[in-house]
DNA sequence: TTGCGCACGAGTCTCACACG
DNA sequence: CGTGTGAGACTCGTGCGCAA
């Protein structure tokens, strides 16, 4: 059943990417390999059926328009589905270049499988891979060639996710932000006025503040208000208990001690320093 | 995969009081 | 008027499981 090329390459030194194997098969019911270890990078992409790849503790049920990548001498263990069985075609490559594309595409050694956008974009590329069997000198040019192609159409697909993530999470964020800067000012704000704003889970607005900027959202809020606070010191000579009003608190006291924590020094001594 | 609900410990806030 | 401190109340951070 199995189609796998004898590559017999004569190798052209090019360094950022080698090519190691190619091939293709129709597994049959349950066939299976591993586990193993290999010393390169092997792509696998399922044209159709279903299977299980398994590598470190973990295990991915895996079919058509998907595919899985085995790290270098890392124990991996694959097999076809009993019912419906794979068919998939491999890649297997080293070089300087090899870990960084798999990267670009969100492939890791903890996530070790992709989705392709186009599955049957991917299935030609593979298609071709294995017409190169009857080619001499270029034929690590040509597969090369065609595993550039294919890197470029799952870095591309996954850099098209990754916006609408970041894009949707940024949406959120400046929409917190903007609710803050409205609303710093009221003794009542909480911080779960502003998820309840959003239409968002507590939680959830505060992983989004911790992703993007480092900061718990109440974290954001008090530097928020201590930043205004010192420039109504520093510019309109304010009194403490009146700066603390104008930023929400009704209590000068934490007011003081918050204010002290953030900038380094006591309200007071701030307002005088700065005159 | 995204987003929610829940629970619990940690951290923050509020209040009271003393003192400079 | 502002600061420091301690106790109790309250809110938040965070992890986990679950559903859509």
């Amino acid at each position: 059943m199995a189609r796998e090329q004898d590559l017999n390459i004569d190798r052209l030194h090019l360094t950022d990417m080698e090519i190691h194997i190619c091939g293709s098969q129709q597994c049959g019911r349950s066939h299976s390999y591993g586990p193993a270890v290999r010393d390169y990078f092997l792509i696998h992409y399922i044209h159709r059926g279903k299977g299980i790849f398994k590598v470190d503790n973990s295990k991915f049920e895996l079919n058509r328009g998907q595919g899985f990548v085995i790290w270098p001498h890392l124990i991996s263990y694959y097999q076809a589905d009993q019912d419906n069985p794979w068919q998939y075609s491999w890649i297997g490559f080293t070089g300087l270049k090899a870990e960084d594309y798999l990267k670009e595409a969100g492939i890791s050694r903890e996530n070790p499988y992709f989705r392709a956008q186009n599955p049957e974009k991917i299935s030609n590329i593979f298609s071709e891979m294995n017409q190169t069997g009857n080619l001499k000198k270029s034929k690590e040019i040509k597969l090369l060639g065609l595993l550039y192609f294919f890197f470029a159409e799952i870095i591309e697909a996954n850099k098209q996710k990754l916006n609408r993530d970041e894009n949707l999470k940024e949406e959120y964020l400046k929409k917190a932000v903007n609710y803050i800067d409205r609303n710093y000012s009221r003794p009542d704000l909480k911080i779960a006025d502003i998820a309840s704003y959003l239409n968002l889970n507590r939680s959830y607005l505060w992983q989004l503040f911790d992703e993007l900027l480092d900061l718990s959202p109440q974290q954001y809020l008090i530097e928020f208000r201590m930043e205004k606070a010192a420039l109504l010191l520093e510019n309109y000579n304010l009194k403490v208990k009146s700066a603390a009003l104008s930023v929400g608190y009704e209590d000068p006291f934490s007011f003081s001690k918050i204010f002290k924590k953030v900038m380094g020094k006591s309200p007071s001594l701030y307002k005088n320093g700065q005159i």
